[in-house]
DNA sequence: TTCCGTCGTCTTGCATGCAAGTTGGATGCA
DNA sequence: TGCATCCAACTTGCATGCAAGACGACGGAA
């Protein structure tokens, strides 16, 4: 769920609030995949008529995450059995050109890395506190903050979509214990320092490195 | 009786139609960004009802390519100035990441490398006749033949949101000449023979020069 | 002149209603 | 029993209508 931005509550729409509730639906795994949603259902659980839903579910189609046969319902897409890997391997792909771009004139601006220190300084709370949650929110949070540091809007987009991917893979399939959290935080405060020195070399080591764990828990 | 005809027609719904129309207006410059579009007036041209435009306007504001604002109207979203960096950018990560992928058991299937080699049979028919617009379509075609290889549908998704912004930049600010198709198809002739041979490599020093290229143009 | 309130008109947001397509099961027949 | 047929109950697709928010024009007051 990448979109929602503000702390402040503009009502939201109905169909946005049909959008977020289906899809935090099946990103959660409360609805496995290949299950069949019906628009009325939904409606009437929001309390709304059938048209915004079914906008919402056409959004939903066109990221992949619900399969609307015209006329018959609309499927949850399963994930493919490859699936993680394919994520992982994009994830990977645009980290990696984003952190040479983000340091391709030294260090980042302090604007940059604000936020990536109190990031991280958030993970070693929820890590000390033992919050798995909350260490995985952050964590998610600080890859996202390395992709936006390269001022490429469109790798922010994309990498959003990965992130609703891996969001619903670590639903599914994986649960994080201890020892991770402890290893991800490690090799996150090695990638600050990294990106602190301008060091693009080795922060495109430690992302490949990071991933390719990743990748061994998946 | 039910046959499976794939080349017949299937009715287009509505929404799609509108969908389809508005982003074709777009990504071909046809309106420019800044630009507000009515649902009504959208509407009207198809000669359907502002349901099915509203629709597909929600899909074009997801893909940011329009900017809906509530109840004001939607704006197609103006190019960033940095977009056509962002996206070769883009580009360029996916390509190299899935040529690796691709070529990692050597040379692909023959069910790979024959659509490649008619697809490459179809740029030089077109780079003969002179006929830029259908070199630019089995361009894009070839690269998205080359990301589907790898057989990582993250990968293809992530990749059509590219090319259609790229269709964008190139209706915007890019005419293709002559002396760029005959250097792009040399390119493509290369990199079909790195494929051919299996070697990642090679393939992915000819995607680098490739995208370098274009970035001198854009 | 400048500022401010009011109103008319434009826009979208969504509920409602109807039509059309699909499905699964009941029914009749061999 | 097995099978073709039909029907009833679903589903979505979309047109229509109404209400609410936003913007600009107009006019009056300071």
């Amino acid at each position: 769920m990448t979109e929602p931005s503000a702390s402040s509550a503009p009502p939201l729409s109905a169909a946005e609030r049909a959008y977020q509730h289906t899809k935090a639906k099946i990103l959660s795994g409360e609805v496995p995949g290949g299950r069949l949603l019906s628009e009325g259902d939904v409606a009437a659980e929001l309390g709304i008529s059938r048209t915004p839903v079914h906008e919402a579910f056409l959004r939903l189609d066109a990221e992949r995450l619900l399969a609307v046969a015209p006329r018959r319902g609309a499927a949850v897409l399963p994930m493919a059995p490859d699936e993680a890997r394919d994520v992982l391997e994009m994830r990977e792909a645009i980290e990696l050109s984003t952190a040479r771009r983000a340091l391709a004139h030294g260090a980042p601006a302090t604007a940059v890395l604000g936020p990536l220190h109190a990031n991280v300084e958030a993970q070693r709370a929820a890590a000390a506190a033992g919050d798995v949650d909350a260490f995985v929110r952050a964590d998610g949070e600080f890859h996202a903050l390395l992709v936006a540091a390269a001022r490429n809007q469109t790798a922010v987009q994309l990498y959003d979509l990965l992130r609703d991917k891996q969001h619903r893979l670590r639903a599914q399939l994986l649960h994080v214990g201890a020892e991770q959290v402890a290893s991800s935080l490690a090799d996150h405060e090695a990638m600050l320092a990294a990106v602190e020195d301008g060091d693009a070399d080795a922060l495109c080591d430690l992302v490949h490195e990071h991933v390719r764990r990743h990748r061994g828990i998946l």
